[in-house]
DNA sequence: TCTGGGGTCCTAGGACCC
DNA sequence: TCTGGGGTCCTAGGACCC
């Protein structure tokens, strides 16, 4: 098992409010090829091997270590086309092992938030840290990346800049160019940088913006640093503006130490295979409720709204694709799975057409309150009631905690069907499962 | 046979109000 | 024969992210 060590008695840095800098200097901390990182991480003789990680379902591919970029495996590319030439290359194929690497990536926060307590986790492999204050930033990130290999052996890339949008740029040149061995802080004047950087390849800037900036000849990340934010803001949005400002090193997404509270949740699917089975169908939008049931309560939440989607394969040619959702509106606000298991299966009916072969279905839930917070409505069960259903519940999940996903389900959820997940390369859970530890090791 | 899942933010346009 | 103007709120859908 890894550790995360304490800090050998030192007190982690602090961040130095006092000190009052016209610009602030933000940090982009990100796990380099996260995914295939975590899975060499438990199997060192895969060092130097190209590896990928597939997505659920074994559908596509969603991570490559270097050594697979360098052989041209297409991020996103169809597993079953490129299989054969997968198997010729030796490159090891895993399927995604969220467990480990949601485990993994606690560790790498747990560290960085020793090196300052001002840092928004951004996603699974990534974090912002405001560095504003520190004098010598290019060593204090080298001392960060360090500090990472040694305490979890991940490699992580640090890129420095005035704000997340900079800091960003400033990432992918630490990447790209190995003698800046991981550390690239943005130089007082970018120009040189910003010029030879694709505007594509700027955040916030997709496939469609970029597309459309090109026919306004903006090609770089500079042209769009020079070009008229009020001109941009009517040509496009506020949000492209933004961009805008923030290569010119004006602020305008701070950091968010607090995550805000989740406004959706989501469950979603492919099935193992095609399913036109009514009975089947419901058997796992049941359980996809249920899934969404239990992450709305751990966040102590309820819910106002919920909606069922269905659809076929937008890649059969057998059939015309069908895609359609129903959303039921709960008169409470609700936390109860039965509840939404019901107004579930009234949304499945309204949508189901027979004779079709589904491939993927959701739940979702919507209109999200505190549970504290949230209004009552004039035919509100009794307050007794609704300690009871609450307290069951609770209780639920508690079990289900202790013991294991699906201890205690409500009836028909939980059990192995045709569109359960297929996961026919998953490395072990290493740092979750004492028992998948053991069967590596025996 | 087989092509992921889970989020956020913004905008346009409709419904509604006075 | 003629039928306003200005505002808010909500929702669906688009774009983007990892």
């Amino acid at each position: 098992m890894l550790s995360i060590p304490l800090l050998n008695g030192q007190p982690p840095q602090k961040h130095t409010k006092s000190i009052i800098s016209p610009t602030r200097s933000i940090a982009l901390v990100d796990v380099n090829n996260f995914y295939a990182s975590c899975e060499r991480l438990f199997s060192p003789q895969l060092e130097g091997l190209p590896l990928v990680v597939l997505s659920n379902n074994d559908g596509c591919i969603i991570a490559r270590s270097q050594e697979a970029k360098d052989l041209g495996i297409p991020m996103g590319a169809a597993f079953h086309m490129i299989k054969d030439m997968l198997k010729r290359q030796d490159v090891q194929v895993y399927s995604s092992n969220y467990a480990l690497y949601g485990d993994m990536s606690a560790r790498v926060v747990s560290v960085l938030k020793s090196f300052t307590p001002y840092l928004e986790v951004y996603s699974i492999d990534e974090s912002f840290l405001d560095l504003t204050g520190f004098s010598d930033l290019h060593a204090y990130s080298h001392n960060i990346r360090e500090t990472i290999l040694r305490w979890t052996g991940l490699p992580v890339s640090v890129g420095v800049g005035w704000t997340k949008t900079l800091a960003k740029i400033a990432n992918r040149m630490a990447k790209k160019e190995p003698n800046f061995k991981g550390v690239f802080v943005m130089p007082n004047d970018p120009e040189d940088i910003l010029k030879r950087f694709n505007v594509k390849d700027v955040w916030g800037v997709g496939e469609k913006i970029a597309m459309r900036l090109k026919e306004l000849e903006i090609n770089t990340a500079l042209d769009l640093k020079q070009a008229n934010p009020r001109f941009i803001r009517e040509k496009f949005s506020v949000a492209v503006e933004r961009i805008v400002l923030e290569l010119r090193g004006t602020q305008c997404l701070s950091i968010e130490t607090k995550p805000p509270p989740q406004k959706g949740i989501i469950v979603s699917r492919s099935f193992r295979k095609r399913i036109t089975n009514y009975n089947h169908l419901k058997d796992a939008v049941t359980t996809y409720t249920n899934r969404a049931a239990e992450k709305l309560r751990r966040q102590g939440l309820v819910a106002n709204k919920l909606t069922v989607s269905l659809r076929t394969s937008p890649f059969d040619m057998t059939q015309k694709h069908y895609a359609n959702a129903a959303n039921f509106i709960f008169s409470e606000a609700t936390m109860n799975t039965p509840e939404m298991i019901q107004a579930a299966g009234s949304c499945l009916k309204k949508i189901y057409k027979p004779g079709l072969a589904y491939q993927k279905a959701g739940v979702f839930l919507d209109a999200l309150e505190n549970t504290q917070m949230a209004q009552r409505s004039f035919f509100s069960a009794p307050r007794t009631k609704r300690i009871k259903t609450s307290t069951l519940m609770r209780t639920v999940d508690q079990i289900n905690a202790t013991w294991g996903r699906d201890t205690v389900h409500f009836a028909i959820t939980g059990r192995k069907q045709d569109w359960t997940m297929k996961q026919n390369h998953k490395s072990p859970c290493y740092t979750t499962r004492w028992q998948e530890l053991k069967q590596v090791r025996s």
